[in-house]
DNA sequence: TTGTTTTCCTACTATTTTGGTAGTATAATT
DNA sequence: AATTATACTACCAAAATAGTAGGAAAACAA
């Protein structure tokens, strides 16, 4: 049960923009690949997956980079990890069609457990994670 | 983020374990691989990881099995997962030594994350899913 | 108009994890 | 001795993850 690099680093990089989104400016992945040390490489093909949610501003060419389009509030953490990762629920069973549903003797456990992880990630957003640490 | 089959039929096996706790009787992983139609070779191997734990009495031979050892309550849902897998932490950062552990932006994200899922693992036990669906 | 910087996009590859099988040994019972 | 079931080791296949390579296109500066 883990969250992948695909999803730790794209928070990172999400609360990098956050961090920097009242000073307006763009952040290049040059920047962010410098201060993380994750390959500018790996930060592009992040980015593509994010960027098809309509997350960014992006300006090429120099001093060029990205900002957020929205204020931190709007994005929340679970979506985040959606557009970044795929499995966005702790077990199969629980999101996709199960024959065996009803029988199954596990079925509640990871319902549960899945609804509080649910509840945390749709109602954290950037904001909730700005300046700390 | 999900977890994974080992644990989840770890699980199953556990708590059908816990609905027979009360009969004393020893329930083969045959049975239970009927039941479930998870393989008796696969359910082997699975055991061997929980019997390492101390969970089981088991017996050889005609009407052999398993049986708990324990009553359903003393068997915590996050013990079980940590017995059949290996992840428990959803992010490695937070079990593991992180250099930047101090400037990472999302350490806190994860350490929440954590401590929510943590505290509901280590609350919940066997008995608590006994007889449900 | 040429060079530099940076995003955008496609394709590929290596590594790790997961899921599962095979085969044999050992113990208990009939 | 035969049968039933656990105990244990080793192996393999498939899928997911992590990461690289190589350009094309846009913005800007000299």
């Amino acid at each position: 049960m883990k969250i992948t690099t695909k999803g730790r680093y794209a928070l990172i990089i999400m609360l990098d923009l956050a961090n920097n989104y009242e000073s307006n400016k763009y952040i290049s992945l040059k920047d962010i690949s410098n201060k993380t040390s994750i390959s500018m490489k790996y930060l592009e093909k992040l980015m593509l997956n994010l960027n098809k949610s309509d997350y960014f501003v992006s300006l090429r060419g120099k001093d060029g980079g990205y900002k957020l389009k929205y204020p931190p509030e709007h994005y929340k953490i679970g979506d985040i990890l959606k557009s970044a990762e795929e499995n966005t629920t702790v077990a199969d069973c629980v999101s996709k069609e199960c024959p065996n549903k009803k029988n199954c003797l596990t079925f509640s456990i990871w319902d549960d457990l899945n609804n509080l992880i649910n509840n945390f990630l749709e109602t954290k957003t950037l904001k909730d994670y700005i300046g700390r640490n």
